[in-house]
DNA sequence: ATATGATGTTACCGACCGGTAACTCTCAGT
DNA sequence: ACTGAGAGTTACCGGTCGGTAACATCATAT
């Protein structure tokens, strides 16, 4: 197959901090390789190539490449939580705030660097063994990403709060993932407007 | 990897029929077993083998597998423009009935099956490389499913037809790739009343 | 200084994969 | 009856991949 021949496969993150843990350099290589070039196309010899370390240091951090990959999502999913806390603190006490707030935060966040799309949706496509441990992460985080919002839609006391919550929810999986097909010009750009006005529809009336 | 253990793999198609042409049954095994276990993960030799047939034969009516990948995906597009064409043949002259149409029909004929999610995303997300011939079916596939939705929301006289469009594409990719992560129960389940009610609120007010 | 644990280096293995060669078989059209 | 194209069979090749063994090196703490 085409993947299968040497090309290059160079990562695109800043730089390889040499002066970081091992451990680290491999997580954050893995995650560029692995987000840039899909799962299978990456081997672990570049994994460690690229984290400017060795395979055998790789296998006695991380058991198995599977374990790699699930790892590197669970570092993933850490990271967009504590972005979600940050929002939280910023906006305490305020859950419409947080909700526009995040949706504001969208357009610099996440879809600027999204061109591969989503990395847990692609591990998913990649990885269609229910058993994998990387299957089990992507469950959760998207999980818990849908219970967000479905609690923010509650607590912010806009009117049917699942279904708005579940439309808003799709809308942002349906733009992140469109970034591959149709591409940075697409839907995915007024996303943030089309989320704006769903959560005005939902507002309450004060009279 | 886990997925190098040769696990038996199972085709979910209804029945080899030995006496369709040696042609058809390799795409339509190929189409079954890549979109059951992703790309990577299945080898010619397995579908030579759910086709009925061997690899000499594939090889000679499809000359590698990238080709073969890529005229699964033009068959898939093939039959779902079918699709539209015959809805578009039901609600002839009615463009808002074709939207409303699309979307009734949406619950029975693609979410149902679509428990790994969407084909031509999963292959966007397993084939990086730009220059692969299933990408630019993708890419076209994607970019005509959007057109239709512009074209039909600005025939059917729909307030902000474009973004009412992209709305609407955007749901509906995001249905179908949280089959993926959410699950059958999850968003996707209210799928149609949400693009009911988005449809109802561009209509324009008669008074 | 020495013991200890983490890291680097090299070499290797078995399995699998995409793709090809060379040959035989089957069967429809003349 | 002959032919020629499509289909089946077997065997093979070169390459890559995930993973392991055995050993050398380095830094640090006592």
């Amino acid at each position: 197959m085409s993947s299968t021949n040497s090309a290059k496969i160079a990562s695109t993150r800043s730089s390889t901090n040499t002066d970081a843990a091992p451990r680290e350099r491999i997580l954050t290589s893995a995650l560029d390789l692995f987000y840039g070039h899909g799962i299978h196309a990456v081997g672990v010899d570049a994994i460690a190539e690229a984290a400017a370390t060795n395979k055998m240091t790789l296998y006695r951090h991380f058991g198995s490449k599977d374990e790699l990959v699930a790892e590197c999502l669970r570092r993933l999913a850490a990271e967009t939580d504590a972005a979600w806390e940050e929002n939280a603190r910023a906006y305490a006490g305020d859950p419409r705030g947080q909700l526009l707030g995040w949706v504001r935060g969208l357009g610099a966040w996440k879809l600027d660097l999204a061109e591969r799309g989503c990395a847990f949706l692609n591990t998913a496509a990649e990885l269609p063994d229910k058993d994998h441990p990387a299957r089990r992460v992507v469950e959760e985080f998207k999980g818990r990403f849908r219970e967000r919002f479905i609690a923010l839609c509650r607590e912010a006391e806009l009117s049917e709060p699942e279904l708005l919550a579940d439309e808003i929810f799709l809308l942002c999986e349906g733009a992140r993932v469109s970034m591959q097909s149709v591409g940075r010009e697409g839907p995915a750009k007024r996303l943030p407007e089309m989320l704006q006005r769903l959560i005005a529809n939902h507002t309450k009336q004060r009279r």
